[in-house]
DNA sequence: GGATAACTATGTATAAAGTATATACTAATA
DNA sequence: TATTAGTATATACTTTATACATAGTTATCC
């Protein structure tokens, strides 16, 4: 279970409740991790029930604010994550990109249609690309490891869309029509 | 069900039972889909029941090789495809790599311990750079989807193992050491 | 020739992750 | 004062991923 060490990673730095971890996963390790509040939700009940973190009701009373709960890695919590940190990762990158698996068929398409999928692409990644130019700033003074994280995700970003202008044009130009269409490689 | 629609484009080449889907997703998505057997077995026979593939089977005395289930791919199983392939992706990329999970929390564990395992990753996608570097020459006459998106799979692999590097270097001369340790942004 | 390791081939049970949907309160804004 | 966006949580359901189990084939090593 991945998203438990993620979340008693976070737990590390403060307590924190189920939305804001939601919110600093999508908005920090976002090219790394995609998550919903589902996952956390039922996470943090079952790491609750593991005693790897402890829960706090925070009532409206207390804050003036929502009903949240509040959740604090606990010591046996700290003692499986150090364990988990220094064991090597047992499985490799796992992707999968809905995009990607279309383009790769797209010689058993359209054209036309192909070139509107990809230009839609185009326009999300470039969009992604600029929000995290901006954002990358805000990491220069933080330790070197969040930093170099935020890092890659901005180089992965940018090889991608450099990649699809490069594909927009080779296939704006006819180019796959040239080619061996329909034959695939083993 | 994507895995669905991968098989399905894969069944447009030729006829194929499930562990050659399987190793073909493994050689040539590899950069874009991860899969396992498990998935593809299921998915074939769901597939059949909706009669989107067909099945044939290949028993030993018929080819002198081990029992195998051979699938093709049914009208009615193109006409899903086509409508998948002229739809815009619902969801983005997805990337779960449990090595940048680690990376992004090393700043709570031994520095040492963090460089053997960077030093692994190094290894690892390494290998995998020189085993891409070898295969693109045979994607040069095919079809521009196909290869393109072969390249873009090295130019990402490209771009990880310049990363961990180079973050290799930098963690390995001690810098991590000065920055606001144990801090975390919003 | 026989062991053994690697590869081909499949299937099922279980675990983990992801999606859809629901509720409810707060803050901003038009 | 409506309405929308954002904060906050929860559960049921679906899809995806892993672990384990089986069995035959091919290659290699002693």
């Amino acid at each position: 279970m991945a998203i438990k060490y993620a979340i008693l990673g976070l737990l590390h730095y403060q307590d924190m409740h189920g939305y804001r971890i939601m919110k600093h996963i999508q908005r920090n390790f976002g090219h790394m991790w995609t998550i919903n509040y589902g996952q956390i939700s039922r996470s943090l009940k079952d790491m609750e029930k593991e005693g790897l973190v402890s829960m706090q009701d925070v009532v409206p009373s207390d804050d003036g604010g929502p009903h949240k709960k509040l959740y604090s890695i606990t010591p046996k919590g700290r003692e499986e994550f150090a364990r988990w940190l220094a064991s090597f990762p047992d499985k490799g990158m796992l992707i999968r990109d809905p995009f990607l698996l279309r383009f790769v068929f797209f010689g058993f398409g359209e054209r036309d249609q192909a070139l509107k999928i990809i230009d839609e692409q185009i326009r999300i990644y470039e969009e992604q690309l600029e929000r995290r130019k901006k954002n990358i700033a805000h990491w220069s003074g933080y330790p070197d490891y969040v930093r170099l994280t935020a890092e890659l995700g901005l180089q992965f970003n940018r090889t991608y869309v450099n990649w699809l202008k490069r594909a927009r044009k080779e296939i704006a130009d006819g180019r796959e029509e040239k080619g061996k269409k329909g034959k695939e490689k083993e």
